[in-house]
DNA sequence: TGTAGGATCCACT
DNA sequence: GTGGATCCTACAG
């Protein structure tokens, strides 16, 4: 496998990217552990027109900056002052798209994520929260502005071939402070454990 | 400087 | 299925 070029980053439309990166490999190299999984479920946010996005209008702040510069880099923040969340700056500079990782199917290091989560049984529930696989992959505040071209965060590409059937599309989660925009159906699903059963 | 509210998770019923 | 934990961020004054 190969880390995802800066290419694929960039392209302009940030539900494309959303629906491109399930079924990819995520990894992290933490402290000198690896680990990763299998993507499984992504939500695209949509840069300044976007009432659910941090950059809804234009809003700068020392938060959000990370998100109008170039893609191919991390955007980590906390949320309800417990939980990181890690997302995937997309399209060129001063377009603050983002893609939020909200799942992965845990393939390595998952000694380390039992440790790091205090979880006993590597199974489905180990990473299938965006707070969740943070702290199962050891991302943090230290990871904001990380490139996904280094060697602290990356995506794989692999030979998972994923048809549009496989894809589950419905409203995000948790935004429906947004209005209309809350209904739009940017969240997507990939159900890795029947893609297993129908290909074996 | 104060405060309202949040891209969540877990324990408990 | 429901509610509390918990604290940072953004914005108003």
């Amino acid at each position: 496998m190969a880390k995802l070029p800066i290419s694929s980053y960039l392209h302009t439309d940030v539900v494309y990217i959303a629906r491109f990166l399930l079924g990819k490999y995520l990894f992290s190299n933490i402290d000198n552990i690896l680990t990763g999984g299998i993507i499984t479920e992504t939500e695209a946010y949509k840069g300044t027109s976007d009432k659910a996005s941090h950059a809804y209008s234009g809003t700068r702040t020392n938060r959000t900056e990370i998100m109008y510069g170039q893609g191919g880099v991390a955007y980590v923040y906390l949320c309800y002052g417990i939980h990181y969340l890690l997302n995937v700056v997309t399209a060129d500079v001063n377009i603050p798209h983002a893609v939020l990782i909200r799942a992965i199917y845990p393939i390595i290091g998952t000694n380390e994520m039992l440790v790091r989560t205090g979880k006993t049984k590597v199974n489905n529930n180990l990473s299938n929260g965006p707070g969740k696989l943070t702290k199962a992959l050891g991302i943090d505040l230290s990871i904001n502005g990380a490139s996904y071209q280094g060697s602290d965060i990356w995506i794989e590409d692999n030979k998972i071939a994923i048809k549009k059937m496989d894809i589950e599309a419905g409203p995000r989660i948790g935004v429906g402070y947004a209005g209309k925009d809350a209904l739009l159906p940017y969240r997507f699903v990939f159900n890795y454990g029947d893609y297993i059963k129908k290909t074996h």
